[in-house]
DNA sequence: GAAAGGCCTTGAAACCTTTCATTGAAACCT
DNA sequence: AGGTTTCAATGAAAGGTTTCAAGGCCTTTC
């Protein structure tokens, strides 16, 4: 350390910024001192070498650029950044092969906590990886090991949700948009059936699933078409998240179907944009600042004093939020 | 190194790493092998510690949970990523003492390089930054220093182009809703001013500035209150971003004016739902994405090979985006 | 058959911290 | 006054990696 200018041992130079109250206030002063004349930085890599703690949280979304993994990350930044953490972040991007290398990049970095959205549902590794010393809790997923941690939505409810409300307007006849090949897809898709086998309907017959290869509005716009070309053609749809919403509708505007009047739509995450749409867009709530902050808040725990929480997989409930874009099918007869 | 496991020196085990054509095919795989029974991470810290590249890449924005600087982050880390470095974002969300903080806990990480949207203007520091060695590139900031390196959208000209489709409209009373105190917000209201006056118009007369504390919904729904108490009130509105603009959208909405044929609105940016709004927004693009993927390759270059690109300073134009918030103002008469 | 040259491998130094046992000096106690 | 305690400061070790000069052995060359 450089800091020896200041005439005294780097022992003492170290216990300055660490135990200040084991050092003398006039060697203290001139320590500091010399720090501010040489502009001394810290080197964390060599602190996280001698110590073990990186101070860094990893974070694995699958998107940062959408809105609701955005907003989840900002909630889990604001709070690990009070607690003196900064958040390394990357993309998986739905691919297994790109978790694979972020989750690699992520422990040669050594980082204390990670924060991750798995594509790849492998629990074992991320055991694995916690018992090497980072600590994990799982965004949106609801896992249950005891080891692990987790935040997540009750996805199942939240698909139930939606499906009963378009059923209680009177819709028989829906389409399922999204992909159900990541865990909160088949749940969300697991619990609109639910809903149609408790209305006593077979989700087999009355459901239409139009899968989509990823979660963009142009696939929203491309399962439009399907819809509109479908026959029966479903007087209801229900999408995995907003931004497919969002893409539907500008592919069902485009072939002059009126929302909520021809065909209803139901989005899903409730981001920001959502209740400003053309109808404000009738979707489920799922709050994900929140859920940033309460998974940085879990993980900072562990970090921290190892404190055990009251729970270690935190469940909220999601909430459907009716605006304009739902309404009763159009009459048959009318057409 | 724990991998002497296979009986070779920890020299030849980092080779076998680094410059693996310099170590025999029989050791290499046994090297290779040794590493993968014990699950062998390398330590990014203490290679940083050595080398003193850490492969980290510190990105500094406004607010990560912005639709806009999201999608700036998502380009820039697809760039990063793909050439084997790792992003650390920090918020400073408009406040400079939070920049501050964050700006220190960048350097203590020894970032390679530094993408950063600046709060307090203080070029003169990131000059230091970058002569400590970590490359800087100035995200939708339009320096001029040779020195530095930026990345921006022509923010006067931005404004300029939205005022000009509101007097060529017909709108001579127009609001401009936002900060003025980032630079990006004072260039887009001089660019509105710059309009008004080619056309003839003094802007102090014409244009009712709406300070905004923040960039959210919710400041925009305050700015419409203002708006709609003003007297007279203005024909047209320009938000300085999008957010804003659906802040204020809400609020004409609840104030029981319709958008385009009351008042006409224009944003900032075209968010992804910018084109979804009801009614549709007519804005200014910026392609965040794209500008966060070119930031993040000018950074590498200089990072990588310290190769001198074409230009240190690269501006896009933005560009008018025209579709149904802004239309001719109501005939006086008619009121 | 010895010297020279190539190819692999080794060992030590350096990077910057923190930690901990040790020392030195001063103050306190009896 | 001698011994004990306390407070400050020191010096060395350790942590995981890269780099580099040096060494060992084998092959080639004359």
């Amino acid at each position: 350390m450089v800091a020896q200018r200041a005439g005294v041992s780097l022992g003492t130079a170290s216990n300055v910024l660490n135990r200040p109250h084991l050092v003398s206030d006039p060697t203290r002063a001139r320590v500091l001192r010399a720090m501010e004349e040489l502009d001394y930085v810290p080197n964390v890599g060599a602190r996280q070498l001698r110590q073990g703690r990186s101070h860094l949280i990893g974070v694995l979304v699958l998107d940062i650029a959408n809105p609701f993994w955005g907003e989840l990350v900002g909630g889990a930044e604001s709070v690990a950044f009070d607690a003196g953490h900064v958040m390394i972040v990357c993309n998986a991007g739905e691919s297994t092969v790109k978790e694979d290398f972020a989750l690699r990049a992520l422990a040669e970095h050594r980082v204390d906590g990670l924060l991750i959205a798995p594509v790849a549902e492998d629990e074992d590794r991320l055991e694995r990886l916690q018992r090497a010393g980072m600590q994990v809790v799982l965004l949106d997923y609801p896992s249950s090991r005891p080891t692990l941690r987790s935040v997540a939505v009750d996805d199942v409810r939240g698909g139930q949700l939606a499906a009963a409300h378009l059923l209680a307007l009177g819709h028989t006849r829906v389409a399922f948009v999204g992909s159900t090949t990541i865990h909160w897809g088949a749940d969300r898709r697991r619990g609109v059936g639910r809903a149609f086998e408790e209305a006593g309907l077979d989700p087999a017959a009355h459901v239409l699933e139009v899968p989509t290869s990823a979660l963009t509005t142009a696939e929203g716009e491309r399962a439009a078409e399907v819809i509109v070309a479908a026959d029966p053609r479903p007087t209801g749809v229900i999408c995995v998240n907003d931004v497919l919403a969002l893409g539907v509708l500008r592919g069902l505007h485009r072939s002059q179907l009126r929302v909520p009047q021809d065909i209803s739509l139901l989005g899903y995450d409730d981001v920001p944009f959502a209740g400003a749409l053309s109808p404000p867009l009738s979707t489920v709530q799922q709050l994900p600042f929140r859920l940033g902050e309460t998974a940085a808040r879990l993980m900072l725990d562990a970090i921290g004093d190892g404190s055990e929480p009251a729970d270690r997989h935190i469940r909220f409930e999601p909430e459907l939020i009716v605006r304009d874009s739902t309404a009763p099918p159009p009459v048959a007869g009318l057409r």
